[in-house]
DNA sequence: AAGTTTGGTAAATAATATTTACTTACTATT
DNA sequence: AATAGTAAGTAAATATTATTTACCAAACTT
């Protein structure tokens, strides 16, 4: 028995660009299926052959999106040694993504989250294996001295895409536009010397 | 012409507790207009005369709330000396009202923001409140010498936020419980200090 | 060639937010 | 005290929209 090749039929891969489409200037809850129907040219209820529910339909979109952020940031950490570089590029490229993809910094930050089913969804899932990728360079910087060990890898994390996104969400909401390396260069050097004015604080040497 | 004293009507305070109690266990999305009558011993139609509509009952509940919320810092920081003092409070005091106020975590984090209305709300105006609070202590630190005066004021803040509301929504999701304390004495540490191994990272002397 | 899956349609259904037209009671004015 | 005006509240109609159901036709299997 011959695996088949699943290719999406032509109907669902309307479907997913419709949506794609469609949110480029449109929120997530403004769009009615029928809307979504007429766009991709199919009938309502094809929607419900390949989705469960919308949201499901948003999940998948979101997925594929997340499959390629993954993709390149994988990329992007070839070559890079030290968990502080690392952390470094992460931050830019994650900065960078939102920056570029503004459509999907949105639905991100703010569209997305406040289903459950988000949290149970294979979108999810790939933001969690992004978790588990920093979480692994924090504790490699832990154990070889670049990185404090008097603060759990978690609280570090949450440090870094908190800020980030915070950073990141004033610009979906208020359509500011900061250049993306002067954003990275500040958060970085925040995140790695603090904010307290010391010594050797205003002088990173990285 | 004396000012009348706008007392609420009983039917719409009955309406706000009702909606309070939902919330208590449900999320906003799931609350039907019809539940949120029946609970309050209402009618449909008088949530409408008093609230543009299902959202705009929601904003109010929290705008209550922000206005609690705001007294309470401002008494949080009176007698505290020092820039770096007072954001150490504001972050305990931030992080203990999402640990002691678990429904408005989950409403401000995740089921507030995917609306624009929201950001038009006189509940945001309360953040907004907040936020000029915090910018102008931050300011006064760096006046002062305490805080580093390369980074400007909003990026702090956003870190600052950033940073506390993606570990409170670790909590909020998963239902996680740690200690307050020690939820804040950490990222105080981290967002001071930085997380880089330094000569004086690991002594904190705050 | 018969049966079964797959891609697709079109109309029915059901849930639920919102509006409208109407009552009743109170408040102020002359 | 009569009356006009307004505020609180009701009950039912409406309208939007997500979701389901029943059905069709082509393609594929054996």
């Amino acid at each position: 028995m011959e695996r088949q090749t699943p290719v999406s039929p032509p109907g669902k891969l309307k479907i997913i660009n419709a949506m794609r489409t469609l949110l480029e200037n449109r929120t997530f809850e403004s769009l009615t299926i029928s809307e979504i129907a007429v766009t991709a040219g199919v009938t309502e209820g094809l929607i419900y052959k390949y989705f469960k529910d919308k949201r499901d339909l948003l999940h998948h979109v979101l997925k594929e999106h997340y499959q390629l952020f993954l993709v390149q940031i994988e990329r992007d950490l070839q070559g890079i040694d030290g968990a502080l570089n690392k952390l470094k590029k992460i931050i830019w490229s994650s900065i960078e993504r939102y920056a570029n993809h503004r459509v999907f910094a949105r639905i991100i930050l703010l569209e997305v989250r406040n289903s459950e089913e988000y949290f149970q969804s294979e979108a999810y899932d790939l933001v969690r294996r992004f978790n588990h990728i920093i979480i692994d360079i924090i504790n490699e910087g832990i154990a070889a001295g670049e990185i404090r060990e008097d603060l759990p890898a978690g609280y570090i994390r949450n440090a870094i895409f908190g800020t980030i996104e915070h950073s990141c969400l004033n610009r979906v909401i208020f359509n500011e536009t900061v250049s993306t390396n002067d954003a990275a260069k500040l958060i970085t050097d925040l995140l790695f010397h603090g904010i307290k004015r010391s010594c050797n604080g205003s002088l990173p040497s990285l």
